[in-house]
DNA sequence: CTGAAAGCGCTAACAA
DNA sequence: TTGTTAGCGCTTTCAG
């Protein structure tokens, strides 16, 4: 009454043993190592699987501590963002296309807090439910690569500046484009450059700040404002408000923001100013979303891998788990595209 | 030996038991009933459990039929339309929105073809990886909801129109905005509207289709020509040229676009024909994306509540998981918002 | 090469 | 109210 059934049931690895008659010890064997058996005995065991379409469970797998084909991606961020954001749904498409092939699953948890979210990744890999993890947003001082290290999690960083942690890390490079854009604007004469930056905790913003600071500085000029708001249409329009606000010898002709929402932000700003683009003041931004060629008018702006990042990032993952060791840093090359916000070329 | 270790495992329920002076069994049922214990071992388990900072192995609890707060969404379409189409960031967001909050998380696996699909629907429920599914993008004769059904699978459809399963659905209900659009065109001097729309397999498509065709007959017209293609801009422009490529009596001056992508393909490939929007022909888009408003000129289109889809769908589904009986229909109503593509107002 | 058996962490039925 | 016990489906020793 136990065995047997309605037959509504999963095959277990009892009936594929009982079938191939053999014991479940032999299956296993030979479906995982496939050492330990002959391969007459393994070709009879293939076969009733195949008969009987049965797949192992992940459960007990998972019981077993063997990866289940899991990755896990935890994201402190409101879950709007990926509404609105640039890079998320990008890298998002990025990773499933890799682990689409893989026939791996990703996992992914939105949390709200430091708390849950070391807790999540605690839970996630304590207990196996994923193999490994994609991390990104690293900020100063992130206290997430000890913890995985700690917890021996696989895992890969995508988006941080290389070196920032002992985990193999993809950057996303764009000093080389970040430099002739602001080279850009000193040609076209411009003497006050600002920025505006998201998050300066982050250290992917950190880093941009600094291209841009030392970019700027190479050329002998002075580094204009510096503002921060979130990487949106909104924290772009405060943080040009805040600009437009200083006094008339800091107000800058060129604004270089840190991403292609701050910039549209900053577009009816200025323009609310009656300033105009590129007229009065240069503008930049970042990513290269679809809008930026479609704003008017179209946006300069530095182009970002984003999907690259999020390829590259699952296959170094994947061949992490596979026991492979990974490149400890991989770069992806932003790509400067040059449009007419930032004025006419000479 | 086995016991103890060097103590960097996770504690198990055993050393709850343990240390709270019970067995497993009791433990077991303080944490989940609650009842068949007396209140102060209760108590006393529940402290334990704090010190040791234990938390239930997901892997055991699957082994044993138990849900663990996942839900799956399994998705037939290629990862790069994560990148360009509006629906999924926006829909994948409003899931999240409400999953966050509920300490659940989303599985999600890109598949290439039906056998793959249905394959992952019957791993990840059989072996409760999942505890229940968000089904998208139901097209003609889908055997899902069969499937889904036979395995039991707790499932909530997203995005269909009413009664296309037994399932609680989802649907956004856009008839009366296609209706306004029509009446619009209609109220231009249009005589002939055509359509261009994706796949006509999908359930929505289809039923999009009809919202326009039964709105021009209504208004005593001849449907226009109607075009399929995909829901990308190279999917609007193609379906553009096949129609400039139509007799002249057949021309319509109005094109109303299933997607706001394939409107802007629309663009390009009516400006090359030197054709004014809206001067020569008017253009309506679906979805507004944030690109609509920006476009030149701003395209007329209409609202469709992605975010909402997915919140409402996690939310039906979840409460469906916790035994509440689900409202087998649920309308969200899309808006029409005009702009300059589709004509000046009378 | 193969079978038998222990055990992964938990739940649930059954006794006490 | 509690403890005991038998699994859940699989992997992995350890004998044979």
């Amino acid at each position: 009454m136990t065995a047997g059934k309605t037959g509504r049931k999963r095959p277990t690895i009892s009936d594929v043993a009982q079938r191939a008659g053999v014991t479940k010890g032999a299956v296993s064997r030979a479906l995982n190592s496939g050492t330990g058996v002959s391969s007459g005995t393994r070709e009879r065991i293939r076969q009733a699987a195949v008969e009987l379409g049965w797949s192992p469970s992940y459960a007990a797998r998972a019981l077993n501590g063997k990866p289940l084909g899991t990755i896990g991606l935890v994201v402190r961020r409101s879950p709007e963002i990926l509404d609105f954001d640039a890079f998320f749904p990008s890298f998002l498409s990025g990773i499933e296309s890799v682990l689409s092939g893989e026939e791996h699953a990703t996992v992914i948890r939105f949390v709200p807090d430091a708390q849950t979210e070391a807790a999540t990744y605690e839970r996630l890999f304590g207990d196996r439910f994923v193999d490994g993890f994609l991390v990104t947003d690293l900020a100063v001082d992130d206290e997430r690569p000890e913890m995985l290290d700690r917890l021996g999690a696989p895992a890969v960083v995508v988006g941080a500046p290389e070196g920032s942690s002992d985990f193999p890390t993809i950057t996303n490079d764009s000093e080389e484009a970040i430099r002739g854009l602001v080279r850009r604007f000193a040609e076209a004469g411009h003497r006050r450059i600002a920025h505006v930056q998201g998050d300066p905790c982050m250290l992917h913003a950190l880093q941009r700040r600094r291209h841009w600071e030392q970019a700027v500085r190479d050329l002998d000029l002075e580094p204009g404002p510096v503002e921060y708001g979130s990487y949106t249409i909104v924290g772009g329009a405060e943080a040009t408000e805040r600009i437009l606000a200083r006094n008339d010898d800091e107000r800058p002709t060129a604004v270089f923001y840190g991403s292609d929402l701050m910039a549209i932000g900053g577009y009816s700003v200025l323009g609310e100013a009656g300033l105009d683009i590129p007229g009065d003041v240069a503008v930049a931004g970042f990513d290269d979303i679809p809008l930026a060629s479609f704003a008017s008018p179209p946006l300069t702006t530095v182009r970002s891998r984003h999907r690259a990042l999020g390829s590259a990032g699952a296959r170094i993952l994947l061949d992490m788990l596979k026991g492979q060791a990974p490149p400890l840093s991989t770069m992806l090359t932003g790509e400067l595209c040059l449009r007419e916000s930032s004025g006419q070329p000479l």
